[in-house]
DNA sequence: TAAAATAGTTTATAAAATAAACCAAATTGT
DNA sequence: ACAATTTGGTTTATTTTATAAACTATTTTA
């Protein structure tokens, strides 16, 4: 029996980094993302929308005055992809 | 505390398959694993020679009759690179 | 003996991650 | 007061990576 295949979106340091925060969390900004992932924000930026399309995540856009804050979610799907993934992924490193 | 970096050459679904695969043979043929992995020869043969520059692996090119043989094995630095790798993904997928 | 299969390698292409450049508002320094 | 820097991002360009396609050499099969 061959290896099966790990989910691609998931399989990505940063985008894992993201979900594996959000797992553990009712809600995280932007900017904790940004320092716990240890990422740029254009890099991070990216990888959040790509999260987002795939209705991993939900993104909301509000303001902290007037400075841009940026609020993400894990979805109930989000949370089925990341635990199929650690699950596959338990295939490839026992146990 | 920020998440770690996960090392980029186990961090690709194929070597990983390849690393898991050799950590429970004493050897493994080039055939064998691209059935395992389900990759194409090409794909494979590239990743092969990654894992070897590393010096994650070490493969040896015969003869099987007059047919090409590539056997592979993991290599001491290949088995603690895997061991690190694992350990430091238990930070992103939990326990 | 021509066609197809085996066991690969090399090279080209597609996709992904990352970095660089940019924007708008707020804050700090002089 | 006003230039310079910082904050909180986005967009676009570049680099890197993974994958696929094309190729080689030998061998087996029809």
């Amino acid at each position: 029996m061959a290896l099966k295949d790990l989910d691609p979106l998931l399989h990505s340091q940063l985008r894992l980094g993201v979900m594996s925060l959000l797992m553990s969390v009712e809600s995280a900004e932007f900017t904790y993302l940004k320092e716990k992932t240890n990422s740029t924000a254009g890099n991070l930026s990216v990888q959040l929308d790509k999260l987002s399309e795939a209705g991993y995540i939900t993104i909301e856009k509000t303001f902290k005055g007037k400075k841009p804050l940026t609020t993400c979610k894990i979805t109930k799907h989000g949370l089925k992809a990341f635990e199929d993934y650690v699950n596959t992924l338990k295939q490839y490193i026992g146990k």
